[in-house]
DNA sequence: CTTGAAGCTATAGTTGCTAGAGACATTAGG
DNA sequence: CCTAATGTCTCTAGCAACTATAGCTTCAAG
């Protein structure tokens, strides 16, 4: 049995985020020792690692707590774990599309600055006027709105 | 002189979106109608236009709050804000970095998945060790690690 | 037995907005 | 001129996924 300290170090995952996992239901609620401090077994320790890695893979915590209930029905079809790691690489395609556009601006921007005054800055020049980008970079679309960010990448471990 | 709605709509940003900016600071206080209501100049207009292009290349309120003092310096040098420029670009550039590697290995789970029951599941036996994992796809090193959202790329328009 | 580290709960802050309530302003139509 | 519809006002709370703080209790080492 691991205290909560021990089970984040095994698990690289910080101490606040595990008894925030459990608060929210994405971990269950850990036994207690006499002295109300959790513990935790090695069932504990294998979940807390497929979310961490599941995490790092940019799942959100939804797909998170729904591919842990998956993981526990062995005997379904996987379908549904596997139309859900679709959907994050479908995710993962649109956000690096627009970040190479993104991405191709920026040097274009950078790259054109002469470095001299603000006043002929093309950084500033560009950010004032769009119709100076070369292509799109736009806005996403709708449909493909939510939760684009990348799970604020909280930095690994402990 | 024009209302919020119609300078949201000009500038596609939405209405909340600008009283929002002027909230954090980020607009100075517009001015107001005999009936109070917010009346915006051509000023207004382009401060607004460049915000939102710059949101639409990733930059942090924080960062734009800084290209927005310095475009008001003409004279300066514009060193300060293409090194913004250069940081956004870094980002971004991790950001595709990581990215990728993410790409590659979700390809990879969702492929090796012959599809049959969640015992069999290449998906959450993959996300159940990362060792099966083909390279790093690691969390982001410490440094690196702030703002790594994706300005959590709201919608474009009014 | 004492001390310091680690644990506990509860609350608030982060980023960049978005949504809602309830009141006032403006404008178009009859 | 009155009314209804829309627009705007302020204020507050909510989203994801944590992180940080305060003020306590418990534990392990010496
Ligand atoms: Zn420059
Ligand atoms: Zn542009
Ligand atoms: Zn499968
Ligand atoms: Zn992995």
């Amino acid at each position: 049995m691991l205290t909560i300290g021990k089970l984040g170090e095994a698990a690289g995952v910080k101490v606040p985020t595990i008894r925030y996992y459990e608060q929210i239901g994405l971990l269950p609620e850990a036994e207690r020792s006499s002295g109300n401090q959790r513990l935790y077994g090695r069932r504990a320790m294998e979940q807390l690692a497929f979310i961490r890695h599941a995490r790092d893979l940019g799942f959100t915590l939804e797909a998170i707590r729904d591919l842990l209930s998956l993981s526990d029905r062995p005997d379904q079809s996987c379908a549904a774990a596997d139309a859900i790691a679709r959907a994050q690489l479908a995710e993962v395609e649109s956000r690096l599309a627009r970040l190479i556009a993104l991405k191709a601006e920026l040097e274009r921007m950078v790259v054109q600055c002469a470095g001299g005054r603000i006043a002929d800055c093309r950084v500033i020049e560009v950010l004032s006027d769009h119709s100076l980008c070369a292509h799109d970079h736009l806005s996403v679309p709708k449909s493909v709105d939510a939760s684009l960010a990348l799970p604020a990448s909280t930095s690994s471990s402990n």
